[in-house]
RNA sequence: GCGCCCGUAGCUCAGCAGGAUAGAGCGGCGGUUUCCUAAACCGCAGGUCGGAGGUUCGAAUCCUCUCGGGCGCGCCA
């Protein structure tokens, strides 16, 4: 079975090579081994040899010949004869017979042992991968809409980037419980349930959209406190007759809550997003922690009336082990209480514009608690008291998934989560950050009206706009697309083409290309939004999302459906082939067909990255990648008229083996793959 | 003012555990269909990697400075 990628195992000799001619110990040295980055340089290369000579005292060529004489017998049944190359390459070409057995032991889809993921009693085809041997509880928070409230763009990135994670460390074996962080309590409910003192709460019998009804309420009931004295008021004591219990009250709230989750729990199932209600422990949740998360703080970080100097605060830092050499001080300032981090020099971690110490306020002076409070409860708990399925007590890793403008309040909690002990050097916790969706400006994306997106409306444009290109190609007018849809680029500038046009490939039926529709349009977006790296930001355009050529979905998607459709056509005229069958042998030998076999063997490293650096992207290139690879061998090496049975079988293999490497890449990035388009 | 993120081809973006002539898609130009979905594939043109120093055998990648853009900086979330 493969344990490791093909990066890891090269690595691993070349670190024992190098060893043996440094006499160094192995697990200390960087083999420095990389993809190529030319395919005339072979398929990877080890670059240690150069930064090796000085130390060394040889010529870096003299010491790439050292190295690559003592890892060649490390490398026989794996690689060609080594290399070296330039100031001191040491190029590395894979055995086309490695490869076809590295590939060979990947089992039929359904083969018993390893396969079949834990997450969501789904199986899932693993494609030879085994899980990781030592799985960690894992806590990834994401999507956090606000009750009341419908979602919008802003809550895409972090819905579909999140459940990206969510599937790949699951995927990888770790035991994941998803968080959906609502903003389902606070000061706003007090207006809403002033404003349905005197007004129906809205209802499916009346409205079409509940949730929609309820913003709209929500919007005029903010108004009105704005300019109603009264009312303000009257809405603040709500605030207190919900927090106390009082059972009008919690009523209205309660009903606005199961109106949003509804709402939630039905987009999240359009968008293919792992999210339930189980997933669902809002800012309520921890609301009755509170004021015990105040007290442990008071106990943990001291409350000294002003900063202790450098001198006691190290002091105090050593006794109380506080992780590196921070002081946090609980304080009470104007009335309301502050945690202030001061780093070892004595000096406040975070500063406000006029240069002064900037405190994380936990308690406001009314006695309210604040984001901050709720974020260090929920912390506290997911590391001390949550119980994952397997029994074990406390997350391992946490990861949050927020836009980037909230770093530093996730510093300032984290810091004080620290202080607090609650976070240890054992445990990871990261926020993950992303930059904003921008219309064709360049700025925060709006509709026309400048009102936010809603993601309601978005998904639905995008099944719209790709049910639209799908009844172009039945038309058979190549060169128009985008007919009829807002913001398209060329339409009806090639004229018509000849007459006796062939009709398409393939005719789908209304039903069929309604759904075909939908999983591109979503497919689309989502793809869109995991594509490019996480942190900058993205310019939303449809046309690119929904182009076949590049790096979208439906090209990838299209890639799929071809290579199933050799398989329709394959069952049709030879009977469905068991390609699996110990009889069958992948036969490598045109160069189209090498590099498709060599990248199916790198899914292992896509996979890992995503995982270790959460960047999705990098899943999304392999997977391009992959498809352009496939595209290229399609278009070389025919399948069904492969020139002998052997060829054949061995090419169907191949593109099987791509189907399902497509279908689970797509599949962790929260796309379905689909059979025809 | 301080802090964080980002400046790579006309456009949208990869590449940044330092490594060989910096890649892709779109757009432009030119090709490929008696053949498994041409919504595809192939070729050509196109880049002072914002700028200046530095470290290094080697810098788009690391460090410093600088210019430009975005975001953030206590009783909101």
């Amino acid at each position: 079975m493969r344990h490791d990628s093909l990066q890891n195992l090269l690595a691993e000799q070349f670190a024992a090579a190098i060893a043996q001619v440094t006499g160094r110990p192995a697990d200390q040295i960087d083999p420095a081994v990389r993809p190529a980055g030319d395919p005339q340089f072979g398929d990877y290369q080890c670059n240690a040899a150069m930064a090796l000579a000085r130390p060394l005292k040889a010529k870096p060529r003299e010491v790439a010949q050292r190295i690559a004489d003592a890892v060649t017998p490390l490398l026989a049944d794996i690689a060609e004869p080594l290399e070296i190359a330039g100031p001191g390459f040491i190029n590395i070409r894979l055995k086309g017979e490695f490869l076809s057995q590295h590939l060979s032991e990947i089992p039929a889809p359904r083969a018993a042992g390893i396969e079949g993921s834990r997450d969501q009693g789904i199986e899932v085809d693993r494609v030879g991968l085994p899980p990781v041997e030592r799985p960690l509880r894992v806590v990834v928070e994401y999507s956090q809409p606000n009750i009341a409230k419908q979602m919008h763009v802003g809550h895409l990135r972090s819905t579909i980037i999140g459940d990206v994670f969510a599937r790949v460390l699951a995927f990888e074996g770790h035991e994941v419980i998803r968080q959906n962080h609502i903003g389902d309590w606070g000061t706003q409910f007090g207006m809403l349930i002033r404003w349905y003192r005197e007004h129906p709460l809205p209802t499916p019998q009346v409205h079409a959209d509940v949730l929609e009804a309820i913003e709209n309420d929500y919007r005029a009931a903010q108004q009105r406190f704005d300019h109603d004295e009264q009312f303000a008021a009257e809405a603040r004591l709500a605030v207190g007759a919900l927090q106390s219990g009082d059972p009008q009250a919690r009523q209205v709230w309660e009903r606005l809550c199961a109106e949003s989750w509804r709402a939630f729990t039905e987009l999240y199932e359009h968008l293919d997003v792992l999210l339930t209600p189980e997933n669902v422990r809002g800012e309520s949740f921890y609301n009755d922690r509170l004021p015990l998360i105040v007290e442990e703080l008071r106990q943990k970080l001291g409350t000294a009336g002003a900063p202790a100097t450098a001198h006691e605060q190290s002091h105090r830092a050593d006794a109380a082990s506080a992780p590196r050499g921070r002081r946090a001080l609980l304080r009470a300032d104007q009335g309301a209480l502050v945690i202030y981090l001061y780093d070892d020099q004595g000096e406040p971690l975070f500063k406000n514009p006029e240069g002064q110490a900037l405190g994380m306020i936990v308690q406001k002076s009314d006695g309210a608690y604040l984001y901050a409070t709720t974020d260090l409860a929920a912390i506290r708990f997911r590391l001390k008291e949550l119980e994952f399925p397997s029994g074990g007590i406390g997350a391992q890793r946490v990861i949050y998934v927020t836009d980037a403008r909230q770093k530093l309040h996730f510093q300032m909690f984290f810091a004080c989560a620290r202080a607090a002990g609650w976070i240890t050097d054992d445990v990871r916790v990261e926020h993950v950050t992303f930059g904003s969706v921008l219309g064709p400006d360049r700025k925060p994306l709006k509709t026309r009206a400048g009102q936010t997106v809603k993601l309601r409306e978005l998904l639905d444009e995008a099944e719209k706009r790709a049910y639209a290109l799908l009844e172009n190609r039945d038309q058979g007018s190549k060169g128009s697309r985008d007919q009829g849809i807002e913001g398209s680029r060329d339409r009806g500038i090639e004229g018509p083409r000849d007459q006796g046009e062939e009709a398409p490939a393939v005719q789908f039926s209304e039903d069929e290309k309604r759904e075909i529709a939908r999983r591109v349009g979503i497919a689309a977006v989502k793809y869109a939004d995991l594509r490019n790296d996480r942190t900058a930001d993205y310019v939303f355009d449809w046309d690119k999302m929904l182009a076949l050529q590049g790096n979208t979905a439906p090209y990838m998607m299209y890639a799929h459906a071809r290579i199933r459709s050799i398989y329709r056509k394959a069952a049709e005229r030879f009977g469905a082939p068991d390609v699996y069958a110990p009889h069958v042998r992948l036969v490598i030998t045109h160069p189209a067909e090498r590099a498709l076999a060599l990248r199916l063997a790198r899914l292992r490293e896509a996979i890992s990255d995503v995982a270790t650096n959460l960047t999705p992207h990098t899943l999304c290139t392999y997977l391009y990648e992959l498809a352009a690879d496939f595209m290229r061998f399609y278009e070389s090496c025919p399948v069904l008229a492969a020139p002998d049975e052997t060829a054949r079988l061995s090419r169907m293999r191949l593109c099987d083996l791509t189907a399902r490497t497509l279908k689970l890449g797509l599949g962790l990035l929260g796309i379905e793959a689909i059979e025809r388009m």
